[in-house]
DNA sequence: GTAGGGTTAG
């Protein structure tokens, strides 16, 4: 009796794999290998503390394997996510040993692992027999979470509904499915079941599915009111609940709600960094999420894929080539180079920072590619002005059996418009008919630019009256369509007619279609009055691009010194577009003062363009000044700039 | 001795 007392007392003490392996010589020694709870103590050791070949060895080799020694086996298999292995030997089990309560829920979490729906309805079905349902709620968890990771909602709510008295966990359960089964609403729907209908109190974890369905619904206000409930009842939560509000206020764009969380947050972790970053990255502030990033290697954290991908965004958005090529490096030491999701934010930033030669190694040595990947070299492509690769890549994708996604389509529409081939487009218009994406509603946008960039407006028109719901989308598309054709009066009305006939409100992208169209047409008082209409009556707040397209409609009709007061009123801080409206502006007008002006600004904010360098010198050179020209263009030669000579093309005529 | 949770490309 001593003895057995005494080698608990040692069991208690083991805490690394050599001192489990004198625990079972010793047991060995002393023939209490036999002694069922000393044996399962040392089953549980093993897969605390030893490599599993260890451990499998130690059970192949005892003399008696109880129920409990085939569970932490089994156990032991799972934790390390061998799932075949799980089942491999829960399938020997069951010609020695009946499975119990115990065992089920890790058989049930292989299947999940490893979605194997016949053994996990076999599981059921086994279950059902014996009637562990009711015994036991850890069953019924792992049958819920087993039917939500297949997919099953319809299975896993029957399994919930056996139960008259689900407790919080089995709740959790189910309301965590429908949140990662994309159905947000109906987990929240269910949550209000649990505390309204059933009085019972949430606990952390089930604050941390519901504060994900709340972020995937965007519902800010839902998500504020959890915080404020941990607020309020003191609710420590861990590290797992401060992340997902993190992500919460990450996805919906509030990133001041953000930084202070994090700020404030007293223990971070590698996914909390990520989130910070990714939010930096998503929400125009590119170079703080590279700061933040260093900041995090700096104080030893490691990087993982998650965060390379965001990090790669924000190089994207910053054209930052030479932390791109860094990220890389990064993804090759960790070996995660080709996983498909960082090949392909990889692919996105070489292509964004016009290295497309570099995206496409990557993309060729992928071993495998869905349907974004391909998307993203298409649209790589046509961003590098190599349009007419596009068709081949499209063409590729469908022999490998990749079906194509409604974003495809946008992308290769969009190639058809840069190549500008009217038939190509019609093509294009017949397979996403056949593929039934012709409601789609960024499809039919999509279309519409499409048949009017190609040349056909006619038929830009026959999508845009066959459309019976038109979303603002899809008016704005038409608008600009006019407008690439120069009929500023159509784009106009068509305008008019949205407002007065819809109820459609029109947004940033509509005003932008608006004023080119104004702008093309040389329509300025029309062109201001849009513009105060929309900064007074809709409130919207335009941005860079709807600045330089005033600058440009007011400066084309000559009146320079209203360009330029409309530049001073812009708030901080102004983008090379607008400054290069203003230099094309001054050309066609032969202003100089001004001209000197805007470039003195655009040699800051975008010094590497040849484009004004040009339009510059051949300024100085109609006022004759040619050796102030050709400094000028020795500034080009210098600096080794290039400009891509303008090309473009259209298909004269096609045969219908 | 067994269960539920946070970040991922267009």
């Amino acid at each position: 009796m001593r003895v057995w007392q005494g080698l608990v007392k040692l069991f208690e003490a083991c805490n690394n794999g050599e001192s489990v392996a004198q625990f079972h010589s010793l047991l060995l020694k002393t023939a209490l290998i036999w002694d069922t709870f000393l044996s399962s103590k040392l089953q549980n050791l093993y897969s605390i503390y030893m490599p599993i070949q260890t451990a499998r060895k130690l059970f192949d080799e005892s003399p008696k394997r109880t129920a409990y020694a085939w569970n932490s086996m089994i156990k032991c298999y799972c934790k390390e996510k061998k799932y075949d292995d799980t089942l491999g030997l829960f399938s020997v089990m069951l010609s020695f040993e009946k499975p119990d309560n115990f065992t089920i829920p890790i058989v049930l979490k292989a299947c999940s692992g490893l979605r194997a729906l016949h053994f996990g309805r076999m599981v059921h079905g086994f279950v059902k027999k014996n009637d562990c349902i009711n015994s036991s709620l850890f069953v019924g968890s792992g049958l819920i979470e087993f039917y939500s990771k297949c997919g099953y909602m319809e299975d896993a709510l029957s399994v919930f509904e056996e139960y008259d008295q689900p407790d919080v966990v089995l709740w959790t359960t189910l309301i965590t499915a429908y949140e990662q089964n994309d159905d947000p609403e109906e987990a929240l729907y269910i949550f209000n079941r649990m505390v309204e209908d059933n009085g019972l109190v949430p606990d952390p974890i089930t604050l941390v599915s519901l504060v994900s369905a709340c972020a995937q619904l965007l519902d800010l206000n839902s998500g504020r009111s959890v915080h404020a409930f941990m607020i309020r009842r003191e609710i420590q939560g861990g590290l797992s609940l401060w992340n997902a509000l993190l992500n919460l206020y990450t996805k919906s764009s509030s990133v001041k709600a953000a930084a202070h969380l994090f700020r404030v947050m007293e223990e971070k972790d590698v996914i909390s960094w990520g989130c910070m970053i990714s939010c930096y990255a998503h929400n125009g502030s590119a170079t703080r999420a590279l700061e933040l990033l260093s900041k995090m290697i700096v104080i030893g954290i490691q990087p993982n894929s998650v965060i390379v991908i965001s990090a790669l965004q924000a190089c994207e958005a910053t054209g930052n080539l030479e932390v791109g090529r860094k990220m890389h490096k990064l993804a090759v030491q960790k070996d995660f180079e080709l996983d498909i999701s960082v090949a392909t934010a990889l692919i996105d930033m070489y292509m964004s920072c016009n290295s497309p030669d570099e995206a496409t190694d990557i993309f060729e040595r992928m071993p495998e590619k869905d349907v974004v990947s391909w998307s993203a070299v298409l649209s790589g492509c046509v961003q590098n002005g190599m349009a007419h690769k596009s068709m081949e890549i499209f063409q590729g994708m469908i022999y490998s059996e990749i079906p194509p996604d409604s974003v495809m389509m946008v992308k290769i529409l969009a190639a058809c418009s840069e190549i500008g081939i009217l038939q190509q487009a019609c093509c294009i218009h017949g397979y996403l008919i056949r593929g039934g994406f012709d409601n789609n509603y960024f499809v039919g946008a999509s279309l519409i630019e499409s048949y009017a960039k190609c040349g056909s407006l006619e038929d830009a028109v026959k999508v845009f009256d066959g459309i019976q719901e038109r979303d603002v989308v899809i008016w704005s598309s038409m608008i600009a369509g006019f407008g690439f054709h120069g009929h500023a009066k159509q784009a106009l009305e068509l305008f008019h007619q949205m407002i007065k006939n819809t109820k459609i409100v029109p947004n940033n992208v509509t005003f932008l279609s608006i004023l080119s169209a104004c702008s093309h047409g040389g329509l300025l008082e029309e062109g201001i009055k849009l513009y105060n209409k929309m900064v007074n009556d809709y409130k919207l707040t335009p941005e860079s691009k709807h600045y330089s397209i005033m600058v440009d409609l007011v400066g084309r009709t000559g009146d320079l010194g209203q360009a330029m007061a409309i530049i001073n009123q812009i708030p901080s801080p102004v983008s090379a577009h607008v400054w290069g409206a203003l230099l094309g502006a001054s050309r066609i007008h032969q202003n100089m003062e001004m001209g000197e002006v805007a470039m003195k600004n655009l040699s800051l904010l975008d010094p590497d363009h040849a484009g004004y360098y040009i339009l510059l010198s051949n300024m100085y050179a109609v006022d004759g000044k040619w050796d102030v020209a050709a400094e000028v263009r020795n500034t080009v030669k210098e600096k080794q700039l290039k400009k891509l000579s303008g090309q473009s093309t259209i298909q004269y005529s096609v045969q219908r």
